[in-house]
DNA sequence: AGATTTTTTGCAAACGTTTTCATAAAAATA
DNA sequence: TATTTTTATGAAAACGTTTGCAAAAAATCT
């Protein structure tokens, strides 16, 4: 028992059988204001009677924008993009969009598909998240003089609009934390640098902070790690059982802080009373593990919602003009795994 | 310094520039080999000078496939389905597919607007989560006689297709897993069963295995909590602070048993020694953590491939059939966090 | 070389909309 | 009532593609 598919009811049909012209009934759907009441109850009934949905695709060969965003994340696993992707669909919805979603599968070469499809597709915008990004994909964007908006960073020398968080400064906030603590043996755990704006700006920051304060960390104390628990864990536990181990440790992101903990943990080492241990990002569990984890919070929803309307901005505004860069707010959130510095009991 | 758009070129500029007609250059960029070695690359040549991108809504009005496949999640918050998620666009991505994302920012009440909406821009497929679905929704899905998926769940009286795990079943091995380590006294905390049928499945399953064994709990020992650690540890610390307090007990998903196991802790209970805790799902951080969690490892980015392929089946048979289930299996991951039954010390 | 088959190409119609323009109807003003 | 202005409507062109059909070109066979 197989069916094969029926055509669907279009625009002409529903004009047909409400006695009126394709016309009217487009402008009915669009601008529904302007045709009068009779013909407007007859298209209303119409088009409920032939279940009748309008072809957003056949109206965007006609100039119409077509409703659509695209978006293209590092990578889905990062659970704090769920929070902000969330963030900006919640907002988005408001204005009507749909969005499309792919992911690099952590590889930044993909990228360039991505957006082609996307073009492709006819999207109105697009998102990227963080300021890398291969040339050619720039190149394409511009060339098309498609509305891009770069998120999650905030970089206000860069020649595409941004909105996010200052990631220096954050990653400058978390290090002087602990060395307000007192703490003067402070290990680092980043998060790989190489191709992450976010993990190298973090770095830059808390090595400005350190150096500042001439403590600046001996290479064996300064680690990078990939954004997974299993990896972080077996670099924070090379760094835990070097014979000289610090008082105090700043990690580049919550995952990593997470496994910090564990390592510590797991080596017999009690948190904060033998080591305190410093988070960045506020990822769902940091204020319910024990001990909490005190880090800085990156209000990754808030950050969707600003986004969605500074791209609305952007496509209704029609040209292209300056960038510009919308820095948000973060907000310490020190709980127990940090602690005052006390010489380490031998 | 404001510039407005200017206007793209299209499949009859390049034509132009090729010296050959439109049709030709269509036939080019869908089936390359049909046209003459001269001709195509003189194509070539005119569409990379010209910036040409291909206008894919443009192609859909004449009955071409959009490309496009739209999922809606109940919650993007939930981290398993990112997984789900990068193992789904993994996969699409092989079929050049381009994946629109909605979230009901958990009310299913906004399902009906997101499938509208997909449907309006001409997705050629749609994937929802669970069996649990407004009527409206799934009539208007039929009356379109789009290839409609419904994953995660295995379900196989449903009436849509269905790709992913047995729910119940799994519930039944948590629960028989604790059962065979000989504890007698099990609590049980469930996601939330109402507009669920993952969290009501596993519950069932539960149950079912506890009768079986005539150790049904009495009702102050069968719990149900909302998704987020706090709310679940809330819940967890009711459970293990009453006078009577089970010696183990199954959680309904993995948020649910870390929640359990750092209230456990908090209440200075040791994992396993003074209870026993049985997770679902197998989230990131289960092996890392301590103890590390005994769980079932549900395949997420298995069960977004398979659910890829099958949404291309569907599309490309371009008949509506019988539906057909796709049960994905589950694996067992016992860890640290469950031991065997012995009476507990007073 | 001529006849036949196969492959490649171009013309024009079609897809489901929106939108410009002209016109008819209605309302407002004189 | 006659005139002007406003509003509502419809006919037809346009959007950027694909595709059915027929003609042209190339390849294959006598």
């Amino acid at each position: 028992m197989s069916e094969s598919r029926k055509k669907q009811a279009t625009i002409n049909d529903v004009a047909r059988l409400a006695k009126t012209s394709v016309s009217t009934v487009s402008r009915y759907f669009n601008t529904p204001d302007i045709v009068g009441k009779r013909i407007a109850s007859r298209i209303e009934e119409a088009a409920t009677s032939l279940h009748y949905i309008r072809n957003r695709r056949a109206a965007t060969t006609r100039g119409h924008l077509s409703g659509t965003i695209g978006m293209v994340v590092p990578t889905l696993e990062n659970s704090i993009f769920a929070e902000l992707i969330e963030g900006l669909i919640a907002q988005l919805r408001q204005s009507k969009q749909t969005i499309l979603i792919s992911s690099n599968l952590n590889d930044v070469g993909n990228e360039k598909d991505a957006v082609r499809a996307f073009v492709e597709q006819g999207v109105d915008g697009i998102i990227l998240i963080g300021t890398e990004h291969d040339s050619a994909v720039l190149k394409l964007l511009q060339s098309r003089q498609l509305p891009v908006l770069c998120i999650w960073n905030y970089a206000d020398d860069f020649m595409i609009d941004t909105v996010g968080i200052d990631n220096a400064e954050i990653g400058y906030r978390a290090a002087s934390h602990l060395v307000e603590l007192g703490h003067r043996e402070i290990g680092c755990i980043f998060g790989l640098s190489g191709t992450n704006d976010r993990a190298s700006s973090r770095k830059i920051g808390i090595l400005r902070c350190l150096e500042e304060q001439e403590l600046t960390p001996p290479a064996h104390w300064q680690l990078e790690t990939a954004y997974d628990l299993r990896s972080a864990k077996t670099i924070a536990h090379n760094l835990l059982s070097q014979p000289e181990r610090p008082s105090a440790v700043v990690c580049g992101n919550d995952v990593i802080a997470f496994a910090t903990i564990w390592a510590a943990q797991s080596l017999g080492l009690t948190v904060p009373t033998d080591i305190s241990i410093m988070g960045i990002g506020d990822f769902q569990g940091a204020a319910e593990m024990n001990p909490a984890l005190s880090t800085i919070r990156i209000p990754a929803h808030t950050v969707g919602r600003l986004s969605a309307n500074r791209m609305m901005e952007l496509i209704e505004a029609e040209t292209t003009q300056a960038p510009r860069h919308l820095k948000v707010d973060f907000e310490m959130r020190i709980r127990q795994s940090t602690a005052p510095y006390r010489a380490i009991k031998k």
